[in-house]
DNA sequence: TAGATTGTTAATCGATTAACAATC
DNA sequence: TAGATTGTTAATCGATTAACAATC
């Protein structure tokens, strides 16, 4: 058994992939580590020793074909098992999830929506009929899905959790608040926008307080 | 002037506010470096390595006030500040942002939502009405916004971003694919569903492969 | 005071970068 | 072939963990 790949390759995983996405819809066919790293402002170490952990796909004085590259990226991160999703609450971020189809074959493909609101379940978003959580059992039971995107209120979100592990879900994204802790064989990506939003204070706070040294010391 | 903080570290300080908040609104008062890295499931010995990056906010034998030190890593995110920040964008992202107003006092405070649809401008989300960005040079010229959200498509991405830098901001939150990079004296968070999407993907294959070969094992 | 737990130094571990032989 | 660039090993750097003296 190969050794485990270290959480900080897997983190760069998509953004390789983003940017040899954006590559080939500009045309371009091959490209050198050397390349990509200074586009990706990264060293062209970093981008070898990342890529080898899962084969050597380059090739010596030429570089990385950029399509195959990308199809491999694509596999390594499962992107091709055409993996399903339900999800989980319409509110808001479920209904911004639905709309934005692009995250579809990027992970997924979302194949049913449910929530405990009487005023949703029934209506259409996008092009689904939303259903009621209380049929998710059955609907999971029919069709199989292996992910699930929660996006509840965060005093529900480790019941709601706990339910669908027990139908066999195992993967989650999760838009809560609060965070889904990852007992168990199962799968869970934690999206906090608060998060983001406080390091991008800390970052510009970080920027003023430089400000203000570099201007005591001009004076 | 102190060493710069790691991005490690920083990355972490808004789970330590988020568990902080939880314990505070439970109504516990002191917390032990051990008793938090077991809730948290990290060290202790990391726990108190980063928050000695700040300053000593705990007492030998007693441990940390929750209060005191969640309010001290407010101060160092800078929650404490006041930023304030616009919205471009009134899309479904955009939307959802503005909604979610549970995000405001973890970062900062939104004052004006932006878009250049002829048919949102006018129209009235949450507390605010669309205004046309054609006018947001007025309106932060009028309020200083330190941030912006930028919930547009990506082929425009670059060019509002650097409009607005024109104007003064100097933080942006990144939610189209494309990312922005980080050049001159500029704070940016990218906050990428997809690359999330990817990583869960990642991880169930992951798990699923482990899942065969125990099988495998066993016969 | 004795017990607990911090702040901090030292040891370990892992990740990144540099270097270069292999090879297309 | 000569030049380019990979794959991979070795060196460096940084982050995490362990240990413990300081001290509440």
């Amino acid at each position: 058994m190969e050794k485990k790949v270290s959480a900080s390759v897997i983190n760069r995983l998509p953004r390789y992939y983003r940017y040899l996405t954006d590559l080939l819809s500009s045309g371009i066919e091959r490209i050198s580590s050397k390349e990509l790293s200074e586009r990706m402002h990264v060293t062209a170490s970093q981008i070898r020793q990342d890529l080898n952990c899962f084969g050597g796909f380059g090739q010596q004085g030429y570089g990385y074909n950029v399509k195959s590259l990308q199809s491999e990226i694509a596999k390594i991160l499962g992107l091709d098992r055409g993996y399903t999703a339900v999800l989980v609450g319409a509110g808001n971020m479920g209904r911004t999830f639905a709309i934005n189809t692009k995250f579809e074959s990027r992970g997924f493909r979302l194949i049913g929506i449910f929530d405990t609101d009487p005023k949703k379940i029934g209506t259409t978003l996008t092009r689904y009929t939303i259903m009621d959580y209380k049929n998710i059992k059955e609907f999971i039971d029919t069709h199989h899905p292996e992910m699930a995107i929660l996006a509840v209120p965060k005093q529900v979100i480790h019941g709601v959790a706990e339910e669908l592990i027990g139908y066999g879900i195992r993967a989650f994204l999760n838009f809560s608040y609060t965070e889904l802790s990852t007992a168990e064989d199962v799968a869970v990506e934690n999206v906090h926008l608060s998060d983001s939003l406080m390091r991008l204070s800390y970052k510009l706070l970080e920027h003023d307080q430089n400000e203000d040294k570099k201007q005591e010391s001009e004076v």
